[in-house]
DNA sequence: CTGAAAGCGCTTACAG
DNA sequence: CTGAAAGCGCTTACAG
């Protein structure tokens, strides 16, 4: 492979000259300029990133860190439709993004992520940051590597859903409806700083009508559809009169209804069951799951374009998205 | 941050036998092992990785490259599989890794994609590598970058699917249930080795009872839901009398079946749809969808360890992977 | 506007 | 078994 030195002899000038012009500092004749591409062109030259790395101290390479807690991320199209926002993002300013997905449990995140963070590799990071358990970005703050945080822990820079709100919204349409009778299907409490705000938002909404959250019938999930079904059993042969269910996801959501076929309800003539985050299959399941859209891609391109602002030295005001209340055909008025 | 001369220096040693300790070079006291070791433990110190790649030209990074062709990557559930059984393995084996995701055109892949493949970044590369339009690894073979290849152009390494069989085992179920009006939608000609592999399947089935593949109707989605609601429409409203619908994805097939039933038509009683892929959504939908598991996550898995495998000298064989039907409720017999 | 030279932090023959 | 020294391919003050 060429390197600027190949290209400095061809273009007959020395190697700082070739760093500068590629780099597009000012100050040179545009005859020198033409000398250098041309020398570039002929050779098919493409700078050394490592060198550059190595001697710029920037790598262009940012970090996305989805930590493994509950489950194979992969299959959670909500973490996909973050990594989707970011990649727009990167993608146009020619970054190159790193996927890392860190075990974390009580003791921090694994080996490999930590030799990651502290290697010099990263510019950049971007990571959900929603569990409570720990914080993967507090490796990354201790190295004072520019950062923004998709969650709840503490960060000079985040993205978040408003999701107490969103909560509220879910209720409130419930609520709406008719139904009194209301099952939750929720997430172990403290596992998750959206899923507690969510919480919080649904026990706003509730208590508007004097109605206590934590009398309702509740149980616990992990984000997947299985858990769902499971939920569903139990919440409806323990509780045969609940006319609703509000689950903290659409996958949950899902399971819950195809467990409600299952035990011969018909969603949602004779239950409403609600969802929330409005992933792509929400709007075609059968039938299509009323939910909260929380904006996923516009999260990822948010925090990526932060960052960005961030390594060129601004100070961005971290962001709050708003959430929209999805009504379709998985909630209806209660049944007199 | 220490370097390997703070090392040293603490140690009493010379920085070329801090390098050599740490790389697990045998042929040391254990007393200087021991006297390195506690050093790097005082000092905290993690070696750069951007001087490391520099000098010893590895960067333990591998890119993993979904090029953009059809749509959004990110919402294609299949894609995510490959991903996850990827990065299962590279975590493992304590390699980053980097996602790329170039425009494919029939001028070859977005300049970003081409400047990252030459920057010596990269130790290796995976590619999804299906699309006839232009192979994401030309360049990397250009480059002679070690790649294994998730696909149908040619390569040194490759895994993939033993697509023909999976479209052989697909219609051979419809056709055991008395099919002979038949519907297909697919991808068009030439736009997707994997599905004309598939489509030749369907052709060599359908052959042994005599049934010619080319006088069946037919349509061309392109993978997503929309389309396959689509393709039902155009299919159903022309040909009444269809009884089953070929789709070769499942989202397609998800989309047809929600549009059968907008359409009046009850799956599987008066119409079988079957899919292919087996996306976790598959076994959820409703009806619960006929497909082919094609081992999604076996395949990243597969690849990952294969080019390990090239990167440590070795001259893996290629891999087919087999399909396997997957029969459920959205298919059934032929109504008399 | 351009160049000489030091330096980024490692690894790797080569000696001993 | 250990070390001195060159070198990987860039960038960046510093001079001029």
């Amino acid at each position: 492979m060429p390197t600027l030195e190949d290209v400095a002899r061809r273009a007959g000038v020395s190697t700082a000259t070739v760093s500068k012009v590629l780099s597009n500092t000012p100050y040179f004749t545009e005859e020198t300029r033409q000398k250098v591409m041309l020398a570039v062109r002929e050779l098919g030259y493409v700078p050394n990133l490592a060198a550059r790395a190595l001697s710029s101290g920037r790598t262009h390479i940012i970090a996305v860190v989805f930590p493994y807690v509950f489950e194979a991320i992969f299959s959670d199209p909500l973490t996909m439709r973050i990594l989707q926002g970011i990649e727009a993002e990167c993608s146009q300013r020619g970054y190159n993004m790193l996927l890392s997905t860190p075990r974390l449990t009580v003791d921090g995140a694994d080996d490999n992520y930590l030799q990651l963070v502290q290697s010099g590799y990263l510019d950049g990071v971007i990571a959900l940051d929603s569990y409570p358990v720990a914080s993967a970005l507090q490796p990354v703050h201790d190295k004072k590597i520019p950062a923004v945080a998709i969650g709840y822990h503490h960060s000079d820079y985040y993205v978040r859903s408003t999701d107490q709100a969103g909560g509220c919204q879910l209720m409130q349409h419930v609520l709406d409806l008719g139904h009194r009778h209301i099952g939750i299907i929720g997430i172990p409490d403290d596992m998750h700083f959206s899923a507690s705000r969510r919480m919080a938002g649904l026990r706003e909404a509730a208590s508007t009508v004097g109605l206590e959250l934590d009398t309702l019938p509740h149980t616990y999930g992990d984000w997947s559809m299985p858990s769902g079904v499971t939920g569903a059993i139990h919440l409806l042969t323990k509780y045969p009169n609940l006319t609703a269910l509000i689950c903290l996801n659409d996958r949950m959501a899902m399971g819950a209804i195809q467990q409600a076929h299952a035990m011969g309800r018909h969603v949602p003539d004779n239950l409403t069951v609600v969802g929330y985050d409005d992933i792509p299959t929400a709007a075609l399941f059968a039938p299509p799951l009323t939910t909260i859209d929380q904006r996923a891609p516009e999260l990822g391109q948010l925090a990526a374009r932060m960052l960005f602002g961030v390594l060129n030295g601004d100070h961005p005001e971290s962001i709050e998205l708003p959430t929209y209340l999805i009504p379709r055909q998985s909630s209806a008025r209660v049944p007199d």
